[in-house]
RNA sequence: GCCCCCGUAGCUCAGUUGGAUAGAGCACCGGUUUCCUAAACCGGGUGUCGCAGGUUCGAAUCCUGCCGGGGGCGCCA
């Protein structure tokens, strides 16, 4: 529908620039719904960009571009100067009801489009090391890359989940011999760090060990299968191996809890198998910017414009995390992504460029990998702040706030903020049951109405139409343009949120069309939708299945349910 | 000290590549109504868009400086 009036414009536009003798190109104008109503459906500022260029008074130029565009092939039914030179146009009402009837018709395909042509885009996310279980802010994460990948389904992009974890340096030791301590503390053959020492018993428990409950637990199911055999084990071998799967076990549970599934998990250990870290080593060095220096070897990137350099090579020979890091992005290309996503909390931030850069020294496209930061997630209940500490008495996981407030409303509340905010999770309004409270449930109760409809109509011998029996000049009322209206918009909507990689619109989109649907069936003194004419029955059952097909789509993309009844 | 993000109504937050009189939900008050499951509708009103400059037809939005909150600045991941 804009597309349509965008053409038309840039068309008359052209014509008009042709007249004042100016060959160059028509601006970047825009043409937008404007918030207030009575500045029509849509408002072009084309000609306020032009003033200064053609040296007239820009509602000059505005009412030549009207004269110029006429009706725009039937598509306006009228237009005028408004302000300073804005050009407000009304729509002809029947493009409006078309506009519906092509809901209709792509049914739960509405939101679709095909700008990513089949196209090949990785989004990686969540890539927690398995040290513990999810926190609160891996859920948001978990939940933002997912929706984003929804997004760009629903947009023509083919699109692989992936979750990438380092298993292979000292964060996994350090793993295995917190789990060994346990064990042999709970053997009774070492003391707690916590403790004072007992005759003879060491403390083996590592000072930077992981302090959590489920170390404890992990350590006395070895215990109960093993008895004391492990205890003579020397290394930490066997107790990192179990303590990563167990918990590996769980981040995939809850991960499946929220609904959120990876096409591919992918290790750091894979790298070094496949030499994909040592071929990296060798090209790096082919650049010239690598250097030893104090017994370890450096990366200039300082000379990349970058603030400073980085060491690739510890002296004692380990890895730093940024050289597999770069290894494996450069793997993603190589496996034919056009696009690759990387979505990571904000303590990222200052490591993209570096791997940004290194792709870039190695004559991959840079502007290819983008990477998105989310902030951290609060928790709060009434105004009060909910603390999150490592501690373990205050420490919620995403496990534990799940089973609060259930998989809907979680992804609701974690999806409904834009990334680069803070997101305060309000648990009592979570916590919610009452519909016209929770913002989740609003949505979802709005939807279950299109079927509350259906029910009582079918008690009623009435049936759904299909789209061609839907004559919708019946439809008449300003709420039901309104509503059509605000249909409409749906798969633009869809669009830039997948194109900016802002699933909060569609939240927020969502919210909105509950929000004209919900008083709509309510306040049905004035206006059933199952009323005595049979035509005008049939074209508010057609406006309630383009409601339901369009939420029943956009709580999809968010990765709700869609409920029938509630 | 340097870098990044944020600062919008009492609270939580949106604000479409710079657009017209800055919005939503919650919370508060009054009126109408009882209906396709839990009530809805109408009205009441609040903003130095953190502060100060700048850019221009026009700034919450862009630039500079400052203030406040968060994150980062490791031969940790």
């Amino acid at each position: 529908m804009r597309e349509r009036l965008l053409q038309a414009i840039d068309a008359a536009l052209r014509e008009l620039l042709r007249d004042a003798g100016d060959s160059a190109a028509p601006p970047a104008f825009v043409v937008e719904a404007p918030r207030q109503n009575d500045h029509g459906d849509f408002a072009c500022n084309a000609a306020l960009l032009l003033a200064r260029r053609l040296g007239r008074p820009a509602r000059d130029i505005a009412a030549t571009l009207i004269a110029k565009l006429g009706d725009a092939g039937g598509l306006l039914a009228r237009a005028e100067v408004a302000g300073p030179g804005f050009v407000n146009l009304w729509l002809e009402i029947s493009r409006w009801r078309s506009a519906l009837h092509e809901i209709l018709l792509a049914g739960p395909d509405c939101g679709r489009s095909e700008t990513g042509a089949g196209r090949a885009f990785q989004v990686e996310f969540v890539s927690a090391n398995p040290t513990g279980p999810l926190s609160v802010g891996h859920g948001r994460q978990a939940i933002l890359g997912d929706c984003i990948a929804r997004l760009l389904e629903a947009t023509g992009w083919r699109v692989l989940r992936e979750y990438y974890f380092n298993d292979a340096g000292r964060q996994m030791r350090v793993l295995g011999e917190s789990v060994r301590a346990r064990y042999l503390e709970q053997l009774g053959r070492a003391t707690p760090p916590d403790q004072k020492a007992r005759e003879g018993l060491p403390v083996v428990f590592p000072s930077d060990g992981y302090q959590g409950d489920y170390i404890l637990d992990i350590a006395a199911s070895i215990r109960e299968r093993e008895g004391e055999g492990w205890a003579r084990e020397p290394g930490d071998g066997g107790f990192r191996q179990e303590a990563t799967a167990r918990i590996f076990d769980g981040i995939r549970r809850t991960l499946d809890a929220l609904g959120v599934h990876f096409d591919v998990y992918s290790s750091e250990s894979s790298l070094y198998d496949e030499r994909c870290v040592e071929t990296l080593l060798a090209d790096l060095r082919a650049t010239g910017l690598l250097e030893e220096r104090d017994g370890a070897l450096w990366l200039r990137s300082s000379e990349l414009g970058l603030p400073r350099d980085r060491v690739l090579v510890k002296s004692d020979g380990e890895h730093t995390y940024l050289l597999p890091d770069i290894a494996y992005h450069r793997e993603k290309f190589r496996r034919g992504f056009e696009r690759v996503l990387d979505v990571q909390g904000a303590d990222h931030k200052d490591q993209a460029p570096f791997v940004k850069a290194a792709v870039g020294l190695l004559g991959l496209d840079p502007t290819r990998l983008e990477f998105l930061f989310h902030e951290f997630v609060t928790l709060s209940t009434g105004g009060r702040k909910v603390k999150q500490s490592t501690r373990r008495a205050t420490f919620i996981t995403a496990d534990e706030l799940l089973a609060e407030v259930g998989v809907d409303v979680f992804r609701y509340f974690m999806i409904e903020r834009r990334a680069q905010s803070h997101l305060d999770f309000d648990l009592e309004l979570a916590k919610e049951r009452d519909w016209t409270r929770n913002p989740a449930y609003y949505v979802q109760y709005a939807h279950a109405r299109t079927h509350g409809i259906e029910r009582q109509a079918r008690a009623r011998g009435v049936m759904m139409p299909t789209p061609e029996q839907v004559e919708t000049e019946a439809l008449a009322l300003a709420e039901e343009l309104e509503l059509i209206r605000k249909l409409s918009v749906f798969r633009e909507v869809v669009a830039r949120a997948a194109e900016t990689r802002e699933p909060h619109h569609l939240a927020y989109y969502l919210r909105e069309v509950a929000g004209l649907w919900n008083p709509y069936v309510q306040d049905s003194a004035r206006h059933r939708v199952l009323g005595v004419d049979p035509a005008l029955t049939r074209a508010r059952l057609g406006l309630t299945l383009a409601v339901r097909f369009v939420l029943a789509a956009g709580l999809d993309l968010l990765g709700m349910s869609a409920p029938e009844q509630m």
